[in-house]
DNA sequence: TTGTAAGCGTTATCAA
DNA sequence: TTGATAACGCTTACAA
């Protein structure tokens, strides 16, 4: 392997010139620079990376932890997101994957008295983070949630993605639901729909929580009555909101709001079972944009979580954090980003 | 940062006895072991990545390089088994993502004559993975393709996944195109299914190619005559199984075997059109088991790509070839996996 | 069984 | 503007 000693011999100058000019230096004559970038592209240098890391105060990496790398729709997307503002922005990666679905299955909803499962085992992460000597973490959650995993002493600034952090201690990016609610439900108010039932995801989720603010927001702009028998409490999955929807139908409910688009998809169900045509009979607002909500029949309306942008966001507080030591200190309060409405066959 | 010479320190030892333990060796007493382990643990030590990197010939790190994280319905899946089990069996994981699609949205596919840009930008790819000082390289391709990217003096083992690598220069992992798709339609004429079409994928593709062979074993494993006639060719894309299906229920076809879940997606559409039931008056079979099959209504029956399967093979075999030099000189043909089907809804 | 010392490739400091 | 040198934390001969 090619070093900057070889690259310093052949252009007949020392390696810490090699090294300087490398590192965007502009002591040094516009020639040697010339002569010595030269040679570097000629030979293919790359700069060995685990020395750089050793030497290094500033080693240009951000570490990337995720809680579940395959079984969350919205973790693959914020990924690739951030891996490629970090890249066009000089900053190497690296991510650890946690697999907290495969491995804890029922804990990692955190609403089985078991939540410490994942404090225990993000530990080991954020140690490595250390080991790896990265410049800044980006914690990606799996769900929308809020975490109190960061050890106590940690002194590498970090952003959560997704979920947020206890006590707003970190600076984080999440979905707008509040803002997101209430503009699906403006809309749906805009095509003559007054008695709108929602069925949430489960009731303590801020989640659930924000997008029910949201809606609220919006009816009462719309001088609608609030009306909690319409609303209905799943737990984020298919058969939930099957079951939710025949209650809301039950009481002469025809236009659903779905927290998600898998309730959205067993409100279908259920629909089909009764015969309702969705997008006639009856019309369903879903929440996420996943890939399903276009294989539905009819296709789903719906808001699309922007995870591209997430990504980018988290990926832009972490280096101004990295960077500007003053920004550190600037408010923690979560980033909403919000979400785009999609309009398709659902809504009458 | 707490560093061997500390611990060495802290034990009355030197950092070389320390570093001994540490890395397994078995040179010392019993005592000496455990006062040093105890210690270690107490601190918290870890040994810092970049000076292990630098001095160590065998890094125990992986480098996985992939096409596209998340627009590749697979990626993820893979990316996550190759992780957790590289990570149980010791090796360290770096990830270098190529995000083709946003780049090349047109070139990836390869048909384009513009292959090239492929080639042109998996290198700095596969030189990064040698910066990172990998001790082996596992590239997943976002599609089945047959790759010919590696750069020619690359000196550190290889092994694909998902795609394969030109003339078999590499290991690669892929799926058992012919048995699966045999598998599909033996079980469909045990069903009294005799006159099947297929909507394949694009005509030179291996999948397509590969699978029209299972199609044909089965075919003549049953004495039904091969019918050029009910094949049509689509591009992995939703439309195009409308269109083929749409030609194939000219023919009288009532049994389509689509070589994805997509362009199945597409028949239902095209079944929707007609006012045909999809389970009843038409039958379907889908391929890779998507998250839309089961969104689909009728559910989709369809056979499985076994991601984790694909991922774990590829690390098996990458640390194979890494840790035993005799390994590398085994033989090369591709490591077909089979694929498991999913009975739904949607075959009579 | 344990310790000494060299060296990996880079960057930072300071001197020329 | 350039160069000499030390240092980062670890592993590994080799010496004790």
């Amino acid at each position: 392997m090619i070093t900057v000693k070889e690259i310093a011999k052949m252009c007949d100058v020392s390696p810490s010139t090699v090294s300087n000019i490398l590192n965007g230096k502009t002591n040094m004559t516009e020639e040697t620079r010339n002569r010595v970038l030269k040679v570097v592209q000629e030979t293919g240098y790359k700069p060995n990376y685990y020395a750089q890391g050793m030497r290094r105060t500033n080693n240009k990496t951000i570490c990337i932890i995720t809680e579940e790398l395959c079984q969350s729709f919205s973790t693959p997307a914020i990924v690739e997101s951030i891996m490629a503002h970090a890249e066009s922005s000089g900053y190497r990666t690296f991510l650890i994957n946690m697999s907290m679905y495969e491995k804890w299955k029922k804990a990692y909803n955190g609403e089985l008295g078991n939540e410490h499962l994942l404090e225990e085992n993000t530990a080991p992460a954020f140690l490595e983070a250390e080991a790896v000597r990265a410049d800044g973490v980006i914690y990606v959650a799996a769900h929308g949630r809020i975490l109190d995993c960061v050890p106590n002493d940690y002194d590498i600034p970090v952003v959560f993605g997704y979920g947020m952090s206890k006590d707003n201690i970190y600076k984080s990016v999440v979905i707008d639901d509040s803002n997101s609610s209430e503009e699906i439900i403006d809309y749906l108010i805009s095509r003559g729909h007054k008695k709108i039932g929602v069925i949430g995801g489960k009731p303590d989720n801020f989640h659930t929580m924000w997008r029910m603010e949201g809606y609220k927001d919006s009816l009462k702009k719309n001088n609608i009555k609030f009306d909690k028998n319409i609303i209905e409490y799943g737990d984020w999955e298919r058969a939930s909101g099957e079951k939710a929807a025949e209650k809301l139908i039950a009481k002469g409910v025809k236009t659903i709001f779905c927290m998600n688009d898998l309730m959205a998809a067993g409100a279908y169900d259920c629909a089909r079972k009764k015969d309702l045509i969705v997008g006639k009979d009856i019309s369903i607002f879903g929440f996420d944009n996943r890939e399903i909500s276009e294989y539905l029949y009819p296709t789903l309306s719906t808001s699309e979580i922007m995870l591209e942008k997430i990504g980018i966001k988290c990926c832009e507080l972490i280096i101004e954090e990295i960077e500007n030591e003053d920004f550190r200190n600037t408010k923690k309060e979560p980033y909403r980003i919000m979400c785009e409405i999609t309009h398709r066959d659902s809504v009458v």
